[in-house]
DNA sequence: CTGAATTTTCTGTTTATACAGAAATTACCG
DNA sequence: CGGTAATTTCTGTATAAACAGAAAATTCAG
C-alpha cells in the first residue's frame, strides 16, 4: 500500500507519539497504519509500506497483539497471516486503558499492598511517610474500582457521559449541598 | 535522609513505574522520595539519599519542575534551594494529565487540523483513510472538550463523582431510554 | 515426504538515552 | 569587589533499546 502525504504525516506522528507513551516507533507506526488501513494486512504490505525491516514487523505485531491492539485474521484462499486493528477511537483507549492497568496499575497495587503488610511491623518508617504510601494505595484502590465498574459501561454510554461534561456535577446533584 | 526498607521499595518501584510511562527513572525516584518526604529537600540531600550523580539531581529537578511536579521553595536562613512535591495523589494526577495535555494531545490535534486541511485538496488519500483521520480528530476534539470542562470541577467534587462508579449512570438516566 | 512459502528467532550493529564527573557559570556573602 | 557556596552546563562514557539481515524453524501444498 502507498502513502499520501497526508497518511504519512499521520504514521510518522503516530510513531513519534508512541515513544512518549513508552511505546516503540514501529510498534506505533504499524498501529497507525492498521488504523487507516481499510482491509487486513500482511507482514509483507506492512513492511513494503513502511520499509522497517521484516524481523521487527514481526516482534511488533506480537508486541500489538499482546495489548490486543491488532487481531491476527485470515483471508480466504490466502496462506498469508493478515492483522487489523479496532477502527473506533473510543474502543482503542479502552483497550490500551485495561493493557496498561493489568500491566502497571495492578502490579502497582501489589507493591503497595506489600508495602503496607511491611509497614504493620515498622517502627523505623516516619508517619508521614507511612501516610503518603498509604494514601497513594487508597487512591488507586479506589481509582481501580472506579474503572472496574466504567468498564461495563457500553461506549456509547460513555460517550453520552462525555458529551455531558460537567454539567453532570449539577445533575447529580453534588457540590452544592455539604456533605 | 535515610530512607526505610519499606521506602525504598516504593522509591526503586516508582522509578520502574516511570520508565514504562517515558519518563526518565532517576526523574521519577526523585519525585517518589519527595513525595514521601515531609520536609522540602535540597538537592544533597537528594543526592546522599539516592546515591545518583548531582547533575542529573539537577537536571531531573528542572524536569519535574517542567511539569509542575516539584516547586522549588526557599526555608528561612537557609541558602540552598529546597523542593518539594504536592503530596496529594489527585492533585498529582491532575498535574500529570494537564502536562501530557499541553505536550502530546494539543500538538496532536494541531497535527490533525493540518490534516484536515490538506484532505480538503487531496484526491489521492481512500476515503476509509480519510474518515479515519477524521474520526481520530473528532475523537480527540471531544475528549479535549470534557476535559477543559472537568478542569474548572474542584477535586472534593472529583472525589465524590468517582466514588459514585457506575451508579452515576442511572442517575443521569442515560441508557435505558433511546435517545 | 519434499520443497516452497512464510514466519520467527538469533546475532551483531547502530542509535538514542541515561548517567557521572569536571568545568563553568551564577548567586550571594562580607 | 574578591571569594566561596551552589547550581547548571558541558563532555565523554556506559547502558539499554531499536533495528536489520541472516539463519532457523514452522507451516502447508502437492
Amino acid at each position: 500500500m502507498k502513502l499520501t502525504p497526508v497518511m504519512e504525516k499521520f504514521v510518522l506522528f503516530w510513531g513519534e507519539m508512541g515513544t512518549r507513551w513508552g511505546v516503540n516507533r514501529s510498534v506505533a507506526q504499524i498501529h497507525a497504519l492498521l488504523y487507516l488501513s481499510e482491509k487486513p494486512m500482511t507482514a509483507d504490505q506492512i513492511q513494503e509500506t513502511l520499509g522497517i525491516a521484516r524481523s521487527n514487523i514481526s516482534n511488533s505485531l506480537k508486541e500489538l497483539q499482546s495489548w490486543n491492539l491488532a487481531v491476527l485474521t485470515h483471508q480466504l484462499g490466502e496462506r498469508k497471516d493478515h492483522f487489523t486493528a479496532n477502527k473506533e477511537p473510543w474502543e482503542m483507549v479502552k483497550t490500551i486503558a485495561e493493557g496498561r492497568k493489568t500491566r502497571e496499575i495492578d502490579p502497582a497495587l501489589t507493591m503497595l499492598r506489600g508495602c503496607a503488610e511491611d509497614l504493620e511491623n515498622d517502627q523505623d518508617t516516619p508517619l508521614h511517610s507511612r501516610n503518603q504510601i498509604l494514601a497513594m494505595q487508597d487512591f488507586l484502590d479506589e481509582a481501580v474500582s472506579w474503572y472496574d465498574q466504567m468498564r461495563s459501561v457500553p461506549t456509547p454510554t460513555l460517550m453520552k457521559l462525555m458529551r455531558m461534561g460537567s454539567k453532570i456535577v449539577a445533575l447529580v446533584g453534588i457540590g452544592k449541598s455539604k456533605s
